[in-house]
RNA sequence: AGGGGUAUAGCUCAGCUGGUAGAGCAGCGGUCUCCAAAACCGCGUGCCGAGGGUUCAAAUCCUUCUGCCCCUG
């Protein structure tokens, strides 16, 4: 069968991944699908620098505001919707444009993992966890190690939340998660991914943007955006947003505003430093330093330069 | 001006009676198969304010200077 072209911008934050998917969509007749894990959500607009209309320059934009906060969101989620929208945005004849910057995200659509099929079981996790807070997690070490002795060797024991995963995953489908990797890349992508990487080339200038976007936040009303994620009934996914949970202190009295939009803006440089490392990683990726080039044309030429080598029919 | 205190990592500080320094935060690097903007792991980055002295040996004791803080004028 016949790969489909998927063209991917990916990046830490405050790089333009926005703007370029957008420039290449127009110029390539694309659509875009958002690789964000924050920007699914109504309401969390500024925070998540979700595009507006303009930005969108006309451009369909797909996975993006359409689901409500207090809804459990997970990867397993996003792979479903999202390959179905590439399928879908390919019947069209149109190229799929992923962009964002949830690393984990986008690794596990564009290597098309398949997740063990019915995935949770809640109350399980409860027990787990009340488990490891009793005890300590050597406990969960040595029930995971009787079924995936592999996993509990590769999985720190401080992290709790993945060594209950792992013991889930096998209680619940019967398979360990060692053997449910192995069974997830038996099948190749169907995919033919052209995946361009935005960065600076000095950490500075990447810093200076993020502390600029951050305060562009702020103008455009960002506190009262907190405010309303603050007195969210049951937020879940959302109250851990960066952008939003650095003002709750403030709202309850406990810093000030300026203390506040700081540590948004160290949360948001530490983030963009995960994010780096998460697609450093894939050897994969195009880079493309924004400071290497005098404006965002320049930039723009190369990335459809990469686009014109893959050789795709557009 | 006099008296007292303080000066150690980017920041806040620890370092008892002398054996050339260590915590937290920040920073840097990394992991990632169903909450991932989450969770977790690793790394100390230093003319110990400056000069002089005592000593085998000084961040530590003595002394001068400088900066900052407090008190009295």
């Amino acid at each position: 069968m016949e790969k489909i072209p998927v063209a991917a911008v990916v990046g830490p934050t405050a790089t333009g991944k926005t703007r370029l998917a957008a420039a290449v969509s127009l110029r390539f007749g694309g659509e875009v699908v958002s690789a964000d894990s924050m920007q699914i959500y109504r309401g969390l607009d500024i925070g998540t620098a979700k595009p507006g209309a303009e930005e969108r320059r006309g451009v369909p934009h797909h996975l993006i505001g359409f689901l409500d906060p207090s809804e459990p969101f997970s990867v397993a989620d996003y792979v479903d919707r999202a390959s179905r929208c590439i399928r879908e945005i390919r019947a069209r004849g149109k190229l799929p444009v992923v962009a964002g910057g949830t690393g984990l995200y986008v690794r596990s659509l564009l290597s098309n993992v398949r997740f063990v099929p019915q995935g949770r079981d809640d109350a399980l996790r409860a027990r787990l966890r009340k488990k490891a807070e009793a005890g300590g997690p050597g406990p969960l070490v040595e029930e995971l190690r009787s079924f995936d002795p592999e996993s509990a060797e590769r999985i720190h024991p401080n992290n709790v939340g993945r060594l209950i995963r792992a013991i889930e995953i096998y209680r619940v489908s019967g398979v360990t998660m060692t053997e449910q990797k192995k069974r997830s890349k038996e099948i190749p992508p169907p995919y033919d991914a052209l995946v361009i990487g935005l960065a600076y080339r000095d950490r500075a200038g990447l810093y200076e943007a993020i502390g600029r976007r951050v305060d562009g936040m702020m103008r455009a009303g960002l506190l009262e955006e907190a405010e309303r994620v603050y007195r969210m009934p049951s937020p879940s996914t959302a109250a851990q947003a960066i952008g939003y949970k650095e003002f709750f202190p403030y709202f309850r009295g406990e810093c000030s505003l300026e203390d506040a939009v700081e540590s948004v803006k160290r949360e948001s440089r530490r983030y963009a430093k995960r994010q780096l490392t998460w697609f450093r990683r894939g050897e994969t990726v195009r880079w493309l330093f924004v400071d290497d080039f005098p404006d965002f044309p320049a930039l723009f030429f190369r990335a459809c330069e990469f686009i014109q080598g893959k050789g795709w029919k557009l």
